[in-house]
Order: structure tokens, then sequence, then C-alpha cells
DNA sequence: CTGAAAGCGCTAACAT
DNA sequence: ATGTTAGCGCTTTCAG
């Protein structure tokens, strides 16, 4: 609890040496530098950093706000931008919006009044309105997923209606016809955009839409698993499931397990996402990939870019999906029964 | 960027007014609370964080410290905390240790001069000293994992000696001899600790501790699966391993199969954790499990319980580990043996 | 190289 | 019910 005033006292200084060392290291004599230093210890102090922050209307903290801290797409972009974050000797505020509008409304408002020097919001929903309010408190906004960074300092996306076009169009081309779509809750429009890529891989193949096999529900195991046995129980049940998240398509394949079928014999599955885990389920998952980690780590770096250089060009940043392709997807099987 | 004092100036009011519409409703006359609060709107002032906390000496915030933010583990942690401390109407500072001993002391000092209210600290490697030093400035302490918080306002805890010796005596139970134990870094007491339980059960079952059997590696699939590909490589290979925790449970399943054998019949595993996904794999791993959601929001619940009373009895709260058998350990099939 | 003093935006007595 | 004022701890001109 010792101030820079009862250092400044203890050393025998003015408060303004006091601070000088601590901020400007080199102005003060090595002497003197020395001998506060000591007091410091001394004394135990660590500097209060709201004072400094009202002083310097800078808090050296940065937002970042998630829809699903579970999704281990999250930590992974959560650990990149930690990385930079804390390379600039800044903070992570973590917020978890539960996907929901209402909480990443009021957590920015929290963050705006703590007078973050910036935020990365991923997979926003915030509307476009919110953003250019923020921009006049001047923080500085970057996205992570969110294809057009609209009033925003920078984006960080990826196409998700290609990558789901890929994902389906890989499907299609292994000779699927009937093919369902799980999606994630559709206020998100990553899941919209994900539903374009669907429909548009089925009409270049050719093959008819059917409402009743485009489903959503969370985006989480339990969803996954929820949507899949809904579909299995129908009277004539797809031959293939594309779940807009590998979550989701880890959960349909347990489902599909529960009703004693095949992976992918009977039902072939496809996810997104390509999380770590995709990897070791059985059959491993075939998926959509993009670099989350390197995501965060660039979201992180354009927002250092904007706060440290004041306002630039905005910078939106694409990086392209990649089809990881996998057992369950069916791939060796039906090439040989396409060759046949 | 408009401030208490415009608002005041525009409301026709002094800035005390104004302050206590945003503090004390109560106390100021309805018609002049609406008008204010509309001129506030008008201005789209939001209040200044940091004036406030320089003025309050509280800040409403709280640190959270965890060793790796991709294990599932932390994330859940997370969630349980954030959940409180959101309903709390405070912040989460999110600090990602990599488990190292010098970030941590780092983050602490940061967030000691940021002057969080509370500071919840998972696994944590921190020295006494060190928490003592933090009383001072009374920011509270909460521990997550560790079973003494000396010094610290309240721990939640759960047994990973006694976990640890659950998970082996159930393998040493079925018929395993050779059984070798996957420890995560062994500067992490959890781990040394998993270590006592694994050597108890050893004993119990009057099987020799062979210290080949003992490696260590990092609490990731990686380093489960380099530790896995060590002990299989051995002239005589164990017949069953225990690993400290599932990651590194699921990256020695890998390690197995990569060697084209099967688990459990040549090799059985039993993990720690019991994330999510361990029960996804094939086979099921077998692990032991612990309510990790519900030591965040205890967590969350002991450091309010310390924040909003003052100084009450550190409170330790201990949460019973239990052993959830699936197929990795082979179970069924050794119990047929046994009794034949 | 160092000190004095103003001010960052807000809260909470203390008055009225 | 509302206004005046003194800080909270720090940084930064401006002087010297």
């Amino acid at each position: 609890m010792a101030t820079i005033r009862e250092v400044a006292k203890n050393a025998g200084v003015s408060i303004a040496t006091v601070s000088r060392v601590l901020n400007h290291p080199d102005t003060v004599a090595p002497e003197t530098s020395a001998h506060i230093l000591k007091v410091m210890d001394d004394l135990d102090f660590s500097p209060n950093g709201p004072a400094r922050s009202l002083a310097l209307k800078k808090t050296y903290t940065i937002g970042l706000l998630v829809p699903d801290i579970l999704n281990p797409v999250y930590p992974e972009i959560a650990k990149g931008v930690g990385e930079i974050v804390n390379k600039k000797g800044f903070q992570l505020l973590l917020c978890n919006t539960e996907g929901l509008r209402k909480k990443e409304t009021e957590y920015i408002q929290s963050l705006e009044s703590r007078k973050v020097d910036g935020l990365i919001l991923t997979d926003s929903q915030l509307p476009d309105e919110e953003i250019e309010r923020l921009k006049k408190q001047d923080t500085k906004i970057v996205h992570v997923g969110k294809k057009r960074g609209f009033g925003a300092d920078g984006a960080v996306f990826t196409d998700f209606s290609l990558g789901a076009f890929m994902a389906v169009s890989h499907l299609t081309t292994l000779g699927y016809k009937k093919i369902a779509f799980i999606s994630g809750p559709e206020d998100h429009l990553e899941n919209r955009e994900k539903g374009e890529g669907y429909r548009k891989a089925l009409g270049e193949a050719a093959l008819p839409l059917d409402s009743r096999f485009t489903l959503s529900g969370d985006n989480d195991i339990e969803g996954g698993y929820l949507a899949a046995k809904k579909l299995l129980k129908m009277k004539t049940p797809p031959e293939a499931i594309f779940a807009a998240g590998d979550l989701m398509a880890i959960g349909a394949m347990e489902a599909v397990k529960s009703e004693n079928l095949r992976i992918p014999e009977d039902v072939a599955i496809v996810g997104y996402d390509n999380i770590r885990i995709s990897a070791l389920v059985e059959p491993k998952l075939t998926t959509i990939t993009y670099p989350v980690y390197r995501m965060g780590l660039i979201a992180a770096r354009l927002l250092f870019n904007s706060i440290d250089n004041g306002s630039t060009e905005p910078e939106n940043i694409y990086l392209e999906p990649g089809l990881v392709v996998r057992r369950s997807c069916g791939n060796t099987e039906r090439v040989t029964e396409i060759f046949n």
C-alpha cells in the first residue's frame, strides 16, 4: 500500500523523481535512481495501476470476447492473443458471451467503461452501430471470424461459405446424395455462411435441397448429438452429415454409434474447425481446417498496429480454409465404389 | 470521452449529483435523475473506470492464473469462475502461465499493480512467501488444486494422491503387474502427489517399483505420446500405463496405436481429469474424475466471501476424486481372466 | 538532474 | 435533495 509519495519521503526526493525512475529511468542520475529503487524495494512498493491509467489515459488492457470458452477453438485463439498481449506488457480481460448478443453488449459496455485500449471480438454478433459508437471512444477494435470489420480497425477472417462448400463438395464427389447439414445457432453469421456453402455445393452437384435436412443446434457435442438423433430417426435418414463445427460433428458421431450404425459406411460425417481431438476420435474426423491459433496472433498484431500507430487503414487479413480428409467421410471406401 | 463534469454542465447540476445518480440513485429526485440520465445518453457518457477505481480503491476485477489454457480442465474452471465473477459485476483478467513459475510471478506482480480485488490461482507453483507478501496488499487469494492454501483466503482442492492411488489400484486389482506412470512436470506439486499415490498403490499390491517406469513430460497430448513411445520401446514394456492427465493418456493411446498394439489387450491405459473427450476416444478412457467446473464456481464463491465480508477464516473445501471405469483399462477382459 | 504544482475523472464527506 | 471540495496516486509540463 506504499505510494510514490512515501517512497519520495523515505528517499528524500520529490515524487516527480520517483515517477521518473519508473517511467524515464535514463533521465535520472544513476545514484539517485539506485537509491530510490532500494527504497521501493524496502517499502514493497507497487505502482498503482488505476492512478497511472487515469493520468495516462491508457490502461494497458485489452478485452477479448469469445462465444464459448469450452469450444477448443476459442482457447486456441485466446492463447495466440495472450502471447502477443503479454509480450507487449498488456493484460487480457476475457469475456465469455455464451453466444448471446445481450451478453456481448453488456460486456462491451463494461469494457468501454474500463477504457480498455483495444478489443478483439470473435464471431461477434454486434450490430455495426455499436462498433461505430465505440470508435468514438477511440477504442481500437479487431474482429476475428467476421468477414467485414465494418467500422473496425482490422479483421482476420476465413471464408466459412467456401469451407462449407469444400466440405459438402467432397461429400457429393464421393457420391453421397442425401446430405444433411447440422448448423450452429443461426443468429450467428458464420453459420448462415456455412449454410450458403452447403446449399451451393448441393446445387453444383445438381442435388435437391431437402429442407428437413437442415437442422440447427448449439455448437457443442450435445447439440450435434441431438440434431443427429433427429436426423437418424427420419424415415429416410441422410447418408452423410456436414456439421458446422467439430464439436457438433463429434456429437453426431456419438449419435450414429448409439444407433448401432457405422461411420462412414452407414452415415458419413464431416466437421468444421479441425480441433485437436478430431484427429483422435474413431474414426478420425474429416473436417475443414483454418489456422485458428494464428488468427489469434494476427488479430493481436493488427490491434497493436492500430494502438501503437494511431488510426491506420483498417487491415483485413484473409486466411484460407482447407479440407482435411480423414476416415469419417468414407473417402477410400467410396472411391473404390465409384471406380467399380 | 464525455466526463461527469460535462454531464453536470449540460444538465445544469453539480458533479456530485451526477455521481449520485450513478452510485446512489435513490438519493436523488426522480425528475433530476431522469434528466441527468438523458443527458448522459445524449453525450454517450461512459464512466471512467480507472478514475472510479482510484477513488474507491476497488477495481472490480479479479485475476485468474492458469497453467495451460489449451488443457480443457482450465477453460472449464475459467467458465465456472467467470460465471460468478460476471454475476457479481466484476471482470476477469486471464493469465496463461504456461506452467512457468517465472511467468506466474510476473503475472502476479502485474496483477498486484493493477490492484485486482482478488486472485484465483490454479495449480500454482508460487512459494508461500509470495502469497504472504500479496496478503499485505490486501488482495484476496484463493487456490484451486493446491491442498493447503497457506496464507491464502481459501482453497478448493481434491486429493491427487488418492486419485492416483485409485487409478493404479484399479490396475493392480485387474492383475496388471508392470504398470508405468507418465507424470506431468515434476515441479508441479500435483504431479508429485500423483506419484505418491502411484507408488503407494504399487506398494499395497506388493509390486516392485521400477524407476524406469516413471517418466515425465508436458501435460499435453504430445507429452503423453512421447513418453509412451519411450515406454513401448523398452525391452520389457509395461502392460499398463497410468498418465497424470487425460491429455497425456490420449497421447499415450496414440502412441500405442502407432505401434500397432491394442488397447487394452496389449497395453491398458488410465488417465486423470475426466475431460469431456475422454468418453469419446476409442477405446473410451478409464480415468479419475473430480468436479472441475464446480471447483471454479466454488473458488469464485470463496473469493467473494472474502472480498465482501473482509477477512474471514480461510475456508478449505475438499472435493473427492472418483474412478470412472471405461474400456481402456481392460476391465471386463481382465475380470474374466481373474475368475478363470 | 530535480522539484513544485496542476490535473487525469470520480467519490464521499461535509455543508446547505 | 443538491452543491462544494478535498482527495485517490500518478504523470508531466514548467522552472530552476
